[in-house]
DNA sequence: TTGCTCCTCACGTCACGTGAGGTGGC
DNA sequence: TTGCTCCTCACGTCACGTGAGGTGGC
């Protein structure tokens, strides 16, 4: 004669504490008490707990299903409105597990996206500052522009100038810094030729602010090289010429 | 030099308060102050905050992410986790888009399962005791024997004495409930010869305990139907003879 | 008396959102 | 002085989960 809360909750193929949150929150009237002050439910609250996994079920909210009320048996709006919710969420998740599937075929760094995944497993000996500044470009870059710069590390040959660019000293004297930026022009002039397009696709699609791109790769090249190595990129600069186009 | 709090959240594509949370929860380390307190951010930060960004975007919680520190490049354990994780989550949503799929299309009642969605909206005349007693049965059948039963209420003619027996008032005497008895014995004995499997089906894949459909089919029918419409219910049963098998 | 169930607070979870109240910069 | 940004609490969101501390039933 009657059921207990715990009862009606298995009945209802939910948990204890979710018919009492239902309590809570006005979604299900609170039951007669026996003498001793424990909770009585009958089939009236099985049938509301039964509707309400079955509309929690189907994805809608509490609020949602609070606000349909008892009566209205179709919500035709708000029916379509959560298909439309779900059919976005399923879209993400299942962009998620395409990248995810990529990652795990690659076996790429999972922090990376896979474009430059590729380049930076390839070519394995990129410093640690080297990685920073794609992390960074691959934000700043659009697609076109992220597709064209991963492109040009993948097909670079590591240069054994750029080893000792990556260990130059900031106190490296202007004899040297001349020296190893004379000796890194072909390599760099290399690049450039090979990918001619690189500069005109990160201006093409990038993102809204031109200033904040240049300003962002300003920021990371000044914290992520020392003097000395910002030097040397400017003397290749000059030495190797404007980029073509 | 250094970027604010917001211009950090912009570069990340996140928001301010994520970046503020980031803190909090200690995977990102605060930066160097200015002289006014005022926080001033580096292309280090800027670099954690697209690391946590990409990594959440894939559907990694904070917890997971902590948990992989910054060495780990690639944890192939949690990266298959996570993907079985969206596999499943993909899978229930998409079960729960057919199921909506199917009450849109037949404007069928949302709140119930769609086989007894059918009979209800078909044969319109349900009574509000008749609908909740539906629900319960809907629980406490398994899936064949619902079948079973919306089959049945979706086939039988609305025989003119179910509206009698709905109206039925707790105080009819023994005459007229033995009269209306005889009168629906045969659209009764129609239903049982019409679904002989009914009642081998509903037995069949019941859930786990047979006392608690036992149980509830009686308490539902004890509240749901006056004294006089159970004795009826008694009389009927007595008089069309046991359920075929 | 022991073990199990029921009860009511009330804090915890997760990843932030949203003010509140105060101050710095131009 | 006004308007905008930055700061630090601190409570709110969502749907419950998880004890804490006490009592009833057999």
């Amino acid at each position: 004669m009657g059921w207990s809360t715990r009862e009606l909750a298995e009945l209802g193929g939910t948990t204890l504490r979710a018919v009492r949150h239902y309590h809570a929150v006005g979604l299900l009237p609170e039951p007669e008490r026996r003498a001793n002050g424990y909770k009585q439910y009958g089939v009236s609250h099985l049938v509301k707990v039964l509707r309400i996994k079955r509309l929690t079920d189907l994805g809608f909210s509490l609020g949602q299903i609070e606000a349909m009320g008892e009566t209205d048996d179709h919500p035709e709006e708000a029916l379509r409105t959560l298909d439309a919710e779900l059919v976005e969420t399923i879209d993400r998740l299942q962009r998620a597990r395409v990248e995810l599937g990529t990652i795990i075929r690659r076996a790429a760094p999972a922090d990376l996206p896979v474009e430059l995944g590729a380049a930076v497993t390839q070519t394995a000996v990129l410093s640690d500052a080297d990685r920073s500044f794609m992390v960074v470009m691959s934000r700043v870059l659009g697609p076109q522009g992220l597709q064209a710069f991963a492109d040009m590390l993948a097909q670079t040959e590591r240069d054994e100038t750029f080893d000792e660019f990556d260990a130059l000293p900031p106190d490296a004297d202007e004899a040297a810094r001349e020296e190893l930026a004379e000796r890194m022009v072909p390599a760099v002039h290399a690049m450039y030729t090979d990918h001619s397009g690189l500069y005109a696709a990160a201006v093409a699609d990038g993102p809204r602010d031109q200033r904040l791109t240049v300003d962002v790769v300003g920021e990371a090249m000044r914290e992520l090289y020392n003097e000395a190595q910002r030097d040397v990129i400017r003397r290749t600069r000059d030495l190797a010429g404007p980029p073509p186009n």
